[in-house]
DNA sequence: TTAGGGTTAG
């Protein structure tokens, strides 16, 4: 038997202590006055008797616990290594203090050499110390290590399981995770609520899914509410949103973290105004929002291009200014809703930025018309020695297809591998087609398709249609728009690029032609939609739309603006019509686009000299891009245009893409 | 005593 006597340095009280086993004494301690008063003696000052134990295997082991619940690595591997030398073991407890203690300063070295000394001299840990080190090389994703330990392991309880199937999950080696939980069925073990929580992400398909959450509720697990959150985000990440809607009402308690996972959801799958409106549902609730809702809320308004609003979530923002990924979506959120002067200062006062604030910048310069200020920052952004990735570069060449920057652009894409050691992929090819082709450079815009390295889709082909489009190669146009319907036969948008090209060199034949064609199969065309928010309030304009309250107005409105437009050199670009119409039809057929609606009642609303911001969901047609130029020469007011690749920014009669889009 | 859920750029 041996003793420690202990001395108190501060105001604490003497304690004398008798135990009988070396790896014993100060867990019972830990255990007798709970562990945080145990951490608030050893932090306050608590010692062993130097003098009475001066090389005593037991203050050896003393040293080692104290030194574990005060979290100091080096001082606790010194103690350690003294251990080492001496054959002596702590309790698994203070292991586990010491193992979470690496994990927390990503210290592998330390963390592996923890693992070597509990097994030593054929030491004999317990299961739930392994279980400790495999949940530590799972936060370390070396899960080779963890795989070979969790297969020693001569007892493997359902902790055990779970730890490797989250280990799995969370590196999104899902076919592995899935073949553990099978295993762990097969031995004999039942998952609890943390198995189910893990595995429901791994579910590559949605039979596995149903099949997983069947089981759930079988064992009566769908309840707990990080089962429950699990299964909302993995509904969700699957487009499969009412399910995970039903699965969020059915709720009867729910905390934050499951408001997170709808809203998040919904913000995350373009249905920005159903994330909002949960957020208000979350508001009335009484919770308070954090960083994972108001990134997600900031979501929702750049997906809406909710401008205000999102003015309105960012004060709310600032306490949390140390978040990097609120700080980024904030800065998305201005890059997107048009506003590059919050976008640069937001940028410009962040103190840490990371590959995704540098990238998020640069593309908002780029879609926004700035792509000399994109390539800029680009060099910027090296020089800071941050080092670019696949959707960096995916900015920089979208920067040069944006304004004809041919050189450049070439330039980017045949070093990328070598500089940033960055392959391109599908989407980099696809800049360079859009690059090439609406330089007018088509037949190498072809060429570089074939020499594709990767297969190219749907998308691909439409970029070189678009181009054939600017440029009036009809034959090309053809070709390509065949390509596309071959892998997308219903896609409307290629419908009616090449309906537009037919209507543009008067093949009205051709026009009706496809018509048929995509009546036949039942393909719709996309009505065009503008949407303008005007004192927290959104206001959706259709082509020639007359449900709005205020219609009457707007029309006369209108109509005045084209006469005194008119009067100032506007002539309507008839070559955007489609249909087979003749001189004033034509003109009317255009003169009621969804964009004039929404700019017109943005001007007969708005303060003087305040900004009109419009979203659309397609394409600026030629003749709405001369009328808003030339409004907002007239007017001397800004108008600002998203649609769903760039951003117009109309001021003094020239557009911010330079009329190249 | 060990294992589990939500957030950012194309």
């Amino acid at each position: 038997m041996q003793s420690l006597v202990m001395k108190p340095i501060s105001r604490f009280k003497c304690y004398s202590i008798s135990l009988q086993r070396t790896s014993f004494p100060l867990s019972l301690i830990a255990i007798f006055l709970g562990r945080s008063s145990f951490s608030s003696v050893a932090a306050a000052g608590w010692r062993t008797e130097p003098s009475a134990l001066p090389r005593n295997p037991l203050s050896i082991v003393n040293d080692f616990t104290m030194y574990c619940y005060q979290r100091d690595l080096g001082k606790a591997m010194e103690a350690l290594d003294s251990m080492q030398r001496h054959k002596l073991w702590a309790d698994s407890i203070t292991y586990t203090e010491l193992i979470k203690c690496c994990i927390a300063h990503g210290a592998v070295k330390q963390g592996k050499r923890v693992h070597q000394h509990v097994f030593s001299y054929g030491y004999e840990p317990k299961t739930f110390l392994i279980n400790t080190l495999l949940n530590m090389y799972a936060k370390f994703n070396l899960l080779d290590e963890a795989q070979t330990l969790f297969d020693q392991m001569p007892e493997k309880n359902f902790v055990s399981w779970t730890t490797m199937i989250a280990a799995y999950s969370n590196a999104e080696l899902n076919y592995k995770a899935l073949e553990m939980l099978i295993m762990m069925l097969r031995d004999g073990v039942r998952p609890n609520m943390y198995t189910y929580s893990s595995v429901l992400r791994a579910c590559e398909g949605f039979s596995t899914l149903k099949q997983i959450h069947c089981c759930i509720i079988k064992v009566g697990l769908e309840l707990d509410v990080f089962v429950r959150s699990a299964l909302i985000d993995i509904y969700c990440k699957w487009g499969e949103l009412k399910a995970a809607l039903y699965i969020f009402d059915e709720m009867v308690t729910s905390d934050l973290v499951v408001w997170n996972s709808i809203i998040g959801g919904f913000a995350q799958n373009s249905d920005g105004d159903e994330a909002l409106n949960l957020f208000i549902r979350m508001k009335r609730s009484g919770f308070w929002a954090d960083q994972s809702t108001l990134t997600s809320v900031l979501r929702a308004c750049t997906s809406l291009a909710l401008l205000e609003l999102g003015r309105q979530v960012h004060v709310h923002v600032i306490k949390f200014h140390r978040d990097l990924v609120l700080a980024n979506a904030l800065l998305d959120m201005y890059c997107k809703c048009g506003s590059l002067k919050d976008a640069n200062c937001t940028f410009t006062r962040m103190i840490v930025k990371d590959v995704i604030s540098w990238s998020t910048m640069i593309i908002g310069f780029a879609q926004n018309g700035y792509s000399r200020k994109a390539l800029e920052l680009f060099e910027e952004m090296k020089a800071s020695g941050t080092k670019p990735n696949y959707i960096t570069i995916l900015g920089v060449l979208f920067a040069c297809s944006h304004a004809g920057l041919v050189k450049d652009g070439q330039y980017y894409f045949e070093s990328m591998k070598m500089l940033y050691g960055i392959d391109p992929g599908r989407e980099h090819y696809g800049c360079m087609v859009d690059l090439l082709g609406r330089a007018g450079k088509l037949e190498e815009a072809m060429k570089l398709i074939h020499k594709m390295k990767c297969e190219p889709d749907a998308v691909t082909w439409r970029t070189l249609l678009g181009a054939c489009r600017v440029h009036r190669n009809m034959d090309l146009a053809e070709y390509a728009a065949k390509k596309v319907l071959s892998l997308n036969p219903h896609d409307a948008g290629t419908y009616i690029l090449l309906s537009n090209l037919y209507a543009n060199t008067q093949r009205w034949d051709d026009v009706e032609s496809l018509r048929k064609t995509m009546k036949h199969a039942g393909i719709k065309k996309e009505p065009g939609c503008s949407w303008i928010e005007i004192n927290k309030q959104v206001h959706a304009f259709i082509l020639g739309d007359k449900s709005h309250p205020q219609v009457n107005s707007i029309y006369q409105e209108l109509n005045q603006i084209i006469w005194r437009l008119k009067a100032e050199g506007y002539v309507p670009d008839t070559n955007f019509v489609l249909q087979d119409l003749e001189g004033e039809q034509m003109e009317n057929s255009l003169a009621y686009h969804s964009e004039k609606l929404a700019i017109v009642f943005g001007m007969m609303c708005l303060p003087e000299g305040k900004t009109v911001r419009i979203r659309k969901n397609l394409r600026i047609c030629g003749d709405c891009h001369d009328f808003a130029k030339l409004l907002a020469k007239m007017e001397n007011r800004s108008i600002v245009i998203r649609d769903p690749i760039r951003y117009h920014h109309f001021q003094g009669g020239i557009c911010s893409c330079g009329d190249y889009w």
